[in-house]
DNA sequence: GCCAACGTTGGC
DNA sequence: GCCAACGTTGGC
């Protein structure tokens, strides 16, 4: 089981409006290159991600999953998407200022490559966040 | 709004 | 197949 984190722009697709399609979740769209597309045939369904806004607010705000693998964006069928519906939100958003204070997760993929928009995560920086957010021994 | 970092493209 | 030039992203 792997874990995965998701960069939009609120102004694009925000936490908000993903929790507003319920379980049913909605297309992830948008990916145009080729090491997002990877991870992006990497997911499976039933995987959780992190929910991440860039912009102003950069921090991640809640966890999805996804709930259809790879397939053909709708909006531009060269590519792939996937399906992810909200699953909670996190009840402090972790920042990445925080991010990047904490020694432990100084080999994020996140803090390294901030501009790759489908990054995986370890099940220890999963962990780390999950507890930062408020989320306990969640996982 | 600027600029650094990175990915992609295209000429050789 | 290398690398310079260019475009885009995203933090500051």
């Amino acid at each position: 089981m792997a874990y995965w984190l998701l960069k939009s722009e609120p102004e694009e697709w925000s936490w908000a409006e993903q929790v507003a399609q319920g379980g049913k979740g909605a297309e992830w769209t948008g990916i145009r290159n080729f090491s997002a597309r990877n991870n992006l045939r990497a997911m499976k369904k039933g995987e959780q991600a992190f929910f991440y806004h860039t912009g102003k607010e950069r921090a991640i705000v809640g966890i999805v999953k996804v709930i259809a693998e790879a397939h053909p964006d709708s909006t531009d069928t060269t590519w792939g998407a996937i399906d992810v519906a909200a699953v909670k939100k996190l009840p402090t958003p972790v920042s990445l200022d925080q991010i990047k204070a904490d020694k432990r997760l100084k080999g994020m993929v996140l803090v390294r490559l901030a501009r790759l928009s489908v990054q995986p995560l370890t099940d220890a920086e999963w962990r780390i966040i999950c507890q930062m957010g408020g989320l306990g021994s969640t996982r």
